[in-house]
RNA sequence: GGGGGCGUAGCUCAGUUGGUUAGAGCGCCGGCCUGUCACGCCGGAGGUCGCGGGUUCGAGUCCCGUCGCUCCCGCCA
């Protein structure tokens, strides 16, 4: 990192003093690391961002500082002078980047006595959740996370390095907006001026990227923040960043080979070497395969199709479930399993949706399962063969309806699972439907959203379009999905039309970009990452709590400022809003 | 909204079948220490066992309630 502009506290980074400086007398400043106190010798570990480097302070050349330097403490601020020197032979740090020389304090400043921190910063034992966030400036001051912020820093200016080469154009939308009908519930803000009406924050950028293509911006991006008020994850936050990108005249490909190349050189930060294309995988085999439209694929075991095998079969479990339309599919498993295994396998099972779920092992090429007595042989051996199962290898079957199966033995697959996972998988997913049934309220919802273009035929039945849309999936996360959009308003009334939404009330709500649609909207697409999961994943971090500087807690706190919290009743009164006291979530 | 886990010193945790004065490591404070780098040695302070109630001769431990943290399901295109 370039030097620090000289000044009375510093000319040097603390962590950049390297051999060929010794003989130099820099000043150097940042926080008492640790302390090793010998009574006679003192080493001081001085932090700044750049690292750490030892102090010495030496009672006969320099006694004033010496003398001060005994009440030195944990994390005060110091700035400090002296010569440079070369450690002898055997005082060599070979674990420091500035191991071989260390700086002999002539007079130093306490620029900051810092209280006892709460917890230690010079350690990497595990700290409660709550409290790092409290004092998150702190926790921030651990290298561990000082290196998250840095990877961040570098993601980003990554994306804007290389989008800006490619002729994209940072372009910033507002963040108190309307409230659309997009899926996840808004935070609202409001008016002063306007009594009873409302803005929201957006949940993502969607349709002022949409207009910034009619407006011939021809490639757009942003990083930007977006707010969806839902219940948190470890994965998921209320505010969160995304990367929104969007290109007029292209097709898939072209958003795909875009991408393709950004991913690239982001991710080779890390040093992860991509092949490019990334392989593209139909939503369809995803969903046969892994139970799931983004597996970790690490995983190793696939699911297995069985029901040609089981037509007609004897076991009415398998049979009933084929003649009403459904599937028998299985995967077969590794290692210890016990009764209570396949019991807990069961229940697990059934809360994902399943009557029940047929196991057992194979034992001397049959099935030792409950099940066994009311099967072929053929069927045993054949289902042995299909699931790829050895002698004492354990299988799970599911036999219900297609979408059932899927997801059921999808998570099973992620339970059953007993291989660590290796190196990067990171794909493309393609082809998906348009749309899901909501069996609740008797409509389709949209896979993706409501602007993502059809294909198929649009005069018939809803459930056979497919979208034009495609996702990232990276080592079973979502990284990013996007799709090419709808520009033509007599498609977009069509896709509203399956939502359920009626003309007035898509004209009421956004009537805006069916206007604009109307104006000359160039074919366009897009896609949008989710950048803190991106960085947690490059950081190697289950949490994306650990790739945002200050996060709000699980509860949806921030421990940091106390928010959320009430306001005053004037600022109520001017903004013509009452609270009903003790009203909770309804 | 539902389920799991957790809550004991500043931090991370242990605490047996309900039984004497609730412990450890780190940190903190004091003393000693001239080549350490997780410095070492000696000594010390520090506790509303989340909170409330109950059972009991006796509760950190058992029961009920409650609050908080965390993970998951629902939810999140």
């Amino acid at each position: 990192m370039r030097g620090p502009r000289p000044n009375r506290y510093r000319d040097r980074w603390a962590g950049e003093a390297r051999k060929d400086d010794v003989g130099s007398t820099p000043r150097v400043a940042g926080w008492v690391h640790r302390r090793r106190d010998h009574g006679g010798l003192i080493f001081i570990d001085l932090r700044d961002r750049t690292g750490v480097l030892q102090l010495v302070f030496r009672p006969e050349e320099a006694p004033e500082a010496h003398a001060a330097a005994g009440r030195l403490r944990s994390e005060d601020v110091v700035s400090a002078t002296g010569e440079l020197v070369a450690r002898d032979a055997e005082t060599v740090n070979p674990d420091l980047p500035t191991g071989e020389v260390e700086l002999a304090v002539d007079s130093f400043e306490l620029l900051a006595d810092a209280d006892t921190p709460p917890f230690q910063i010079d350690e990497d034992e595990p700290v409660g959740e709550e409290l790092r966030l409290r004092y998150r400036y702190l926790d921030l001051r651990k290298e561990a996370m000082r290196e998250m912020l840095e990877l961040r820093h570098d993601v980003v200016r990554t994306i804007r390095e290389h989008l800006s080469g490619e002729g994209f154009l940072e372009v910033e939308t507002p963040i108190l907006t309307r409230s659309t009908p997009e899926g996840a519930r808004d935070y609202l803000v409001p008016s002063r001026l306007q009594r009873g009406s409302w803005y929201a924050l957006p949940q993502s950028p969607q349709l002022f990227k949409q207009l910034l293509m009619i407006s011939g911006a021809e490639r757009y991006f942003q990083i930007a923040r977006c707010f969806r008020d839902e219940d948190f994850r470890a994965d998921r936050q209320p505010e969160f960043t995304q990367l929104d990108m969007e290109l007029a005249f292209v097709e898939e490909d072209d958003v795909i080979d875009t991408v393709d190349r950004l991913l690239e050189r982001v991710l080779a930060i890390r040093g992860i070497e991509l092949e490019l294309p990334l392989e593209r995988v139909p939503y369809d085999e995803l969903m046969l395969r892994y139970g799931s439209d983004r597996p970790d694929r690490r995983l190793g075991t696939e699911i297995v199709e069985l029901t040609d095998l089981f037509r007609g079969s004897e076991f009415k479990v398998f049979a009933g479930a084929i003649e009403s339309g459904g599937v028998v599919r299985g995967l077969r498993a590794t290692g210890d399993f016990p009764r209570s295994r396949f019991d807990q396998l069961t229940e697990q099972a059934q809360a994902a949706g399943a009557k029940g779920l047929v196991w057992g092992t194979v034992d001397g090429g049959a099935w030792k399962s409950p099940v066994a007595k009311f099967l072929s042989d053929g069927e045993m051996s054949g289902a042995i063969e299909a699931l790829g199962a050895s002698e004492g290898d354990a299988f799970l079957i599911v036999a219900d309806q297609a979408s059932v199966a899927a997801k059921v033995l999808g998570e099973l697959r992620v339970g059953v699972a007993d291989v660590e996972p290796e190196g990067d998988d990171i794909f493309w997913v393609t082809d998906f439907p348009m749309f899901d049934w909501n069996d609740d309220e008797g409509r389709w919802d949209a896979l993706h959203h409501p602007f993502t273009s059809p294909t198929g035929d649009l005069d018939g039945d809803p459930g056979s379009w497919r979208s034009r849309a495609y996702d990232v999936v990276w080592n079973g996360w979502e990284l990013g999905g996007g799709s090419i959009r709808i520009s033509r308003p007599d498609v977009q009334q069509k896709v509203f039309d399956a939502l359920g939404i009626a003309p007035d009330e898509a004209r009421e709500r956004f009537g805006f970009l069916l206007d604009a649609l109307r104006y000359g909207a160039p074919p366009h697409g897009g896609i949008a990452f989710g950048i803190d999961r991106w960085v947690a994943l490059m950081g190697g971090r289950r949490s994306i709590r650990d790739a945002i500087a200050f996060p709000k807690a699980a509860s949806g706190v921030d421990p940091l400022t106390g928010a959320p919290a009430p306001v005053d009743e004037r600022q109520l009164k001017e903004l013509g809003v009452s609270v009903r006291p003790g009203a909770g979530p309804g």
